[in-house]
DNA sequence: CTGAAAGCGCTTACAG
DNA sequence: CTGAAAGCGCTTACAG
């Protein structure tokens, strides 16, 4: 049996379609006997109003577009999660593209979200749009799509974008400090490829943390990956073999933070005993058993929230100057 | 700048919707001449076709329902990731939705996807149903829908629908022998509440393994929570602090086994020295670290891969029979 | 090979 | 308060 239509009813009830349609969007006037009746109807026969139908019809849609590069990295996930929470109530519904931090899946994501006609978009981009050709092209496709837009956790820096962002600076920063308060002077920091935007940031926030304490910086003691766990290990590896080796490291995620502590535990050594580190975002299974790293928090979920709080006040508000969302990071600290 | 149309496409190719249609969708016939202006046309303003109005005019969707309890648990993750694989190369759109295992929540969206349309729904319910009410309700709710649907990983046990499981029976059966092979005698089992189907299939497992070896199960060993972290970390407290305790512990899924090893690097415990542990399901992070849990491997990616593979399939086919596809998980042992 | 027209299931001015 | 009609942006018989 195929779906009921707005006639059906409208027939059933002896009132005309758009009448229908009033009882259904609560619209216009209609007599509180007609309205119980269609509204008995409706409830009768389980109609549900077809959202495509609405949706052309009113030139809207109710779907927002999400896109992140790791679906199956929990931070993602919980990100997600913060998102669903908002949307269930507003009734929008999220259509979910996985990218695996390609650019290929990237631009197919949103060429998807293109024909659905999105109303919005929360966006994770897969890489980060240094290159010049890829950059224009990139903001032509938004400038195409033409709705708003809200960046999560990685900014690059997109004109009139609005976004949502970890101050990474800070957390690193003051990670960096707190080390050297403890006494720290040999300080290692796994990040990724320091060209890139989201690595200098962190980079900047130790650097500038060690400068303002006079501790000079060791370029041995600098590592530059790729923010996933196997680049982290195998550098790692070199680091805790060298001679002089530092007394605390950061990683500057969690995928780096595992890479760390395999090449560590690998060697039979242990945080805090043999050396300290401090990692960025939380790794639930190691606080759970109690593993004595620190980190530096960062609640994924509130960004999630934030984003999409960001991404409807825009659609209510197309013209509004565009808007940043840094979240402050927070600093749990095991033993130094 | 509003969206354009095939109308305007058409008249600036100086031809009628239907031709550019035809030309859209690769049907019908069309010159070569013709198609190549248009095709042009349509690549000089970046024209994309509006899928709403395509698929009410089909009275289609390429809308799938993707609905799980906890996004945010990298096993789902990981099956949302098995799927995207599969749907971004058949043009699919996956509307996700997170149910925190709430029915209400699980109910609103099968409403959600109801108004959308979707063209099938992969589906691992919120709650088990066992409520001849709740149940009935579903079954209902499904009828109404009336698209395919694929339930992945909690066999509710729904009449004439597909699904995908993990042979958890087995895992846990043959975990179980494999304790009793090295020398255990005394083997706990932290599972959840046996009156639900998932638990008791995983408990039959570990109570045939121990029947066929002649060895008694003693009830203080069984311990049922709730497949969540904090209650089985109390239970295992309970556990760990008999006086006559297990020498084994078997744990029913990921959270189990970290509520278990929680409660034993409390009591400055570990595997496998203190006490041997298996778990149902890689924890990535332990592995990376070089923990020496043993574990039920289970595939999530290929459960996602497979769930909509058999949706697409019954979309094909929709009178064929009913199909269940039970992937086999996989012992990984470090020490027993 | 091509176009005019009807139709998909709604919404919304407009008229009464 | 209610309905007839036009329209949203497509697709698809049908006729030529």
């Amino acid at each position: 049996m195929s779906n009921l239509t707005i006639m059906d009813i409208a027939r059933e009830a002896g009132v005309s379609k758009a009448t229908v349609s009033r009882v259904i969007n609560n619209s216009g006037a209609v007599s509180p006997r007609t309205k119980e009746r269609v509204l008995e109807i409706i409830k009768e026969n389980k109609f549900s109003p077809s959202a495509t139908a609405r949706n052309l019809s009113k030139g809207t849609s109710s779907a927002i577009g999400f896109v992140v590069p790791e679906i199956d990295n929990p931070f993602f996930g919980e990100i997600l999660r913060g998102v669903t929470e908002i949307t269930d109530k507003n009734n929008l519904t999220l259509i979910c593209c996985n990218t695996d931090d390609e650019r290929e899946k990237d631009r197919r994501a949103l060429d998807l979200f293109k024909e659905n006609r999105v109303r919005g978009i929360l966006y994770t981009p897969a890489v980060d749009y240094t290159d010049k050709k890829d950059r224009k092209n990139l903001i032509r496709i938004f400038d195409e799509i033409n709705v708003p837009v809200v960046v999560m956790d990685r900014n690059i820096n997109l004109p009139n974008v609005d976004g949502v962002y970890f101050n990474d600076y800070q957390g690193i920063y003051e990670a960096t400090k707190a080390l050297i308060g403890a006494g720290h002077t040999k300080i290692g920091i796994i990040n990724a490829d320091l060209e890139k935007p989201l690595a200098r940031d962190r980079q900047k926030g130790f650097t500038d943390a060690m400068e303002q304490a006079g501790i000079p910086i060791r370029e041995g003691y600098i590592l530059a990956g790729d923010f996933h766990a196997t680049k982290s290990y195998h550098l790692s590896r070199e680091l805790l073999a060298m001679e002089d080796r530092p007394t605390a490291v950061i990683t500057c995620n969690n995928r780096t933070t595992l890479g760390f502590l395999k090449a560590l535990s690998e060697r039979g050594e242990s945080v805090p005993d043999d050396i300290v580190c401090f990692g960025l975002d939380r790794i639930e299974t190691l606080e759970l058993l109690g593993n004595n790293y620190n980190f530096i928090e960062r609640d994924a979920m509130k960004m999630g929230r934030e984003a999409i709080k960001l991404l409807i006040n825009r659609m209510a508000f197309p013209g509004r100057p565009k808007m940043e969302v840094v979240l402050d990071t927070k600093l749990i600290i095991n033993k130094l």
